[in-house]
DNA sequence: CTACCCCTACGATGGAGCTTCGTAGCAAGG
DNA sequence: CCTTGCTACGAAGCTCCATCGTAGGGGTAG
């Protein structure tokens, strides 16, 4: 997974927010409205996020229209991961990382896992779009 | 700012997990029994380490003791904070999370989550956000 | 058909951060 | 006094990311 540089994140900032297949052109003249930056500099770095498989890129008369492969929340679950994944004991880290989380990021957590499974002692689980639905 | 490179991340391991003050050479030893590592680059990078703030010092006779001021979970918790804070949509970035976690990780996720406020409606009266640096 | 414009491909340069290590110096022990 | 072990300082080197220039190709307006 791994972040990304400043200018790469940029890029990715603002297809995520247009949410629409965009062009060098478009983005270089959205960057070039808050500082100076040269087309090639914008095209070198799309190609190698396209290379890197963060974006995919498809032809549209002369020009090449780029999409992000994971939504901006897609890649910042994939980030969590990431960390989590580093750990030894994850109990324990989930335990620091939602003690310092605010109450509606709790409070959205709760709903994001009562979503994905029955909570536990509960006997209802069937209601929400079944994807998880492995039982333990 | 977060993350670290290979030689600092092969250091900070040694640190958590022997989980008391350590010496350069005691950590240079250790890797070099995997690679050839001069002393002086184990403590090059040790020191930048203590000047980031990632490790505490003090003297023991002629040689320092390294202490990490974080633990190693606290430091995984921190990396998904941070990445969890670059989101706009946090509750659907906890949506994406979650529903990729194994069930032991929602099941440890769900404990932690009714440590620091069991009871819906009721806000988790966090004390003190007190940075732990005190090694065991 | 020709000239022009826009876009791509490729490669070169520079900077930041991490890694690597050598040399010089100091303090303790024999 | 000499050896041993640790620190301080600083010089390279490496890897990515950022930055841009130049060369080239294919439509489009005259």
């Amino acid at each position: 997974m791994r972040s990304f540089g400043n200018l790469e994140a940029a890029i990715m900032d603002r297809l995520w927010t247009w949410d629409r297949p965009a062009t060098v052109r478009e983005v270089v003249d959205d960057i070039a409205r808050e500082r100076d930056i040269a087309y090639t500099t914008v095209m070198t770095v799309m190609d190698i996020l396209f290379r890197k498989g963060w974006l995919t890129r498809e032809k549209d008369g002369r020009a090449w229209r780029y999409c992000p492969t994971a939504g901006r929340e897609e890649y910042t679950a994939g980030l969590m991961r990431d960390a989590l994944g580093e750990s030894r004991d994850r109990a324990a880290a989930l335990q620091h990382f939602v003690e310092r989380m605010s109450d509606e990021e709790a409070e959205a957590l709760r709903t994001a896992l009562q979503r994905i499974g029955g909570v536990p002692g509960a006997a209802a689980d069937a209601s929400g779009p079944a994807d998880a639905a492995a039982p333990r």
